[in-house]
DNA sequence: TTTAGTTTGTACGACGTCCATACAAAACCC
DNA sequence: GGGTTTTGTATGGACGTCGTACAAACTAAA
């Protein structure tokens, strides 16, 4: 009998894996709850009060705690504890680059923005290389804003409208961007010295930050759809983002909801995305989607006519909410999470889409029965991707704490 | 600022950790290639070759692995290797209740088949109780067979057509059999005693089986659609089977194909299930799906229709292709694989399913661009969910191979 | 004020595990 | 038969955690 590989290729364990696992433990302990002390963390990790202190004198050196040296305690018996926190220098810069805007953000480890800009561009009428000259361009700003501040950068990460290869960074493809097979990350990475720098699908990115800081911090499993131009998915199972096989997975604006449906963009026909994306909810409502050539954001508009009870409106988001259910349903009960996300445009929408969702779910939805499927609304909406994009950074940062110590703290000047 | 939850919850590490993980390896990568000697292996992992003896060692004392002493090189210089072989000693038994049959097997960890026995019943008309009964002395059986062979039975694990909590091992839902909640897990260890029993979903554990010993044997990433009465999913993902957040994920058969469809036994409508099912696609080919109450296994009559080239069976089994097209591009779009295994009545089917698949994916998956999606037959057929069974319990002592240490060889006289 | 009790953080030796090195064993080649 | 190559084992060192002991800092009670 021979097999062509291995059916879980781990790789080997040493003493420094150890070191490097308990760093990481012992950090996320501290990231996890309101602030401690070694022995606290000592006693929930089930390490040592030695080891904990060992670790905690590593962490301290390289700015990821420091010791506060506030005693909150009120009437406790015994000497007291030196007070932990999240150091406040590292940060990570989080980009977006969207059909009419770019973003960035800078955000420390205990999800603090420090630095925020978005600038309205129309990205479809720009080449790549010239956009993507824009964003590096304010990067840098946000990099004099981290300097003057005398913060350290751990890395920037870059929210994207399409299929990317997480691993590389790539943008496949993105059909509303107009673009393809461009390595954002790698063009990135070179405009911006000394930075590592990742690319992501802006869904997950936005599924990312609601995690980290929105809708869904007490989840550890859910499904987030990020309406736009397009429809995205992020999909979060046991605490982690889930990429699929190549790391473009989860998308949920391409699942069937109707075989005999209208053409998509993807070449199919019956997508979500064509039910339920921002324009075509603006379509069935009778409203413009685009003055001068130019495409509007519509959701403003939508909004503003349900909120007034326009009849076509609430029609067209009924459906849209019914479609919604359908298409996440199947994904619902491929990924068996309890919660669905509302993200992007459906945010704002979600108090005239969150029902029709939430009733199809109940009757599609196989695990129903027993545990009932929650409908939530984003609490980040629009600026989920670019917090994604630094979280991504941060957790990494929060997992892999010796990283930090391996990319020698290079002054940009030195290289540049 | 506080979290609820820490965002990646991982626990201490520790030097038995690092041994722990090092044994898993060294096994895995024995059982992974041809047979291999202490040095091939310490130069592949990259641990030292006196690192490697030691874990060896512990192997062969663990009866996982031996040293067959041959040495089949060729005029090769230097010292020959003492060649390692996995140990034929350990097994684990694999059972399989289906609407219709009852099934165990013994397997050994190389994969080789040791003992295996199938009973046609129907157990819709039986009680659970009965029915486990049943299994149970089938099991017991086994066991004695394994006895006189001298062999070490690690473990039981038990598929079954419905939906299973992975983690406890209860059946929360069979719609055809008829049975909901038995914790069927906890109920055979009760019959079984000394012997570990896990329950797990029979689609799920065909995809394993057919990842182990199968058609996927070189993936790491594909998706398997299982048809029998029923259309259950297996996903695997970076080498391992996907369940979702409970371990109830992955239910290709109740995705949506088409809104406005026939009602489904799940409660909602146009489910996957009632376009491709064997009964539906019996019943559109015009055969009748029961005889004197009693359903009958209907594929080689359709096999054999489809071979005479019967118009009827050829046009219903091209819709059936088509909807699974559908049903699994919505797979594939989430879950991001390049791969889907044909299995249960598909396999025999295939000749007449694969094509259509193929083009319905081809145009609907947003990757196949790219990569393309290729379309297998299961190599296991009917026989996959016994087979996963067992390896399922193969798989994890090659992962974890310090557990069948901490399991003292309880005779089984001794307990009952 | 003193004393006991409690909790925190550090120090030191023991243990387990891997690594680097050296060495013996068993083959091939000349 | 001697040199070369490869394999497997033995030994000391490095690293990291654990267990224990101890000093520090505070509360509570005498």
């Amino acid at each position: 009998m021979s097999f062509e590989r291995a059916h879980n290729a781990t790789s080997r364990a040493d003493q420094t894996t150890v070191r490097r696992a308990n760093l990481g433990v012992v950090l996320q302990h501290i990231a996890g709850g309101e602030s401690r002390s070694r022995a606290r963390v000592a006693a929930e990790t089930g390490l040592t009060r030695g080891t904990v202190s060992s670790l905690v004198g590593e962490l301290i050196e390289l700015d990821l705690l420091r010791e506060t040296g506030e005693d909150d305690r009120s009437g406790r018996v015994g000497r007291p504890a030196q007070t932990l926190e999240l150091g406040g220098r590292v940060v990570a810069i989080g980009l977006d680059v969207n059909v009419d805007y770019l973003a960035v953000c800078v955000e420390d480890l205990t999800g603090t923005v420090r630095y925020e800009r978005r600038v309205h561009t129309d990205n479809r009428r720009s080449s790549p290389n010239l956009v993507l000259n824009r964003l590096a361009r304010m990067a840098e700003k946000a990099l004099d804003a981290i300097e003057a501040e005398n913060l350290v950068p751990a890395g920037a990460a870059v929210a994207l409208p399409g299929l990317v290869e997480a691993q590389t960074g790539t943008l496949l493809r993105a059909p509303n961007l107009g673009w393809s097979e461009i390595p954002v990350a790698d063009e990135l990475a070179a405009r911006l010295p000394g930075l590592p720098v990742r690319a992501d699908n802006e869904a997950n990115l936005a599924a990312l930050a609601e995690h980290w800081q929105g809708a869904a911090r007490d989840l550890e499993n859910f499904v987030s759809v990020f309406g736009e131009v397009g429809v995205g998915g992020g999909i979060f199972i046991d605490g982690k983002l889930f990429r699929g096989a190549h790391g473009y997975g989860g998308e949920l604006g391409h699942i069937t909801v109707d075989p005999e449906g209208p053409p998509c963009k993807c070449g199919s026909t019956g997508c979500l995305e064509t039910y339920v994306g921002q324009e075509a909810i603006a379509r069935r409502a009778g409203i413009a989607v685009s003055a001068g050539g130019r495409t509007r954001n519509v959701t403003r508009e939508l909004v503003r006519r349900a909120e007034n009870g326009d009849p076509a409106v609430l029609r067209s988001l009924a459906e849209a909410g019914r479609y919604l259910g359908i298409g996440l349903a199947s994904a619902v009960n491929l990924f068996d999470v309890g919660v669905v996300v509302l993200g992007g445009c459906f945010g704002p929408l979600a108090p005239w889409l969150a029902d029709d969702v939430s009733t199809v779910l109940g009757e599609r939805v196989l695990s129903s029965a027993w545990s009932g499927c929650e409908v939530r609304a984003s609490e980040l909406g629009e600026g989920a991707p670019v917090r994604g994009a630094a979280a991504l950074t941060l957790i990494s940062v929060l997992a892999e704490p010796w990283l930090v110590a391996e990319r020698p703290g290079v002054p940009r000047e030195a290289v540049s």
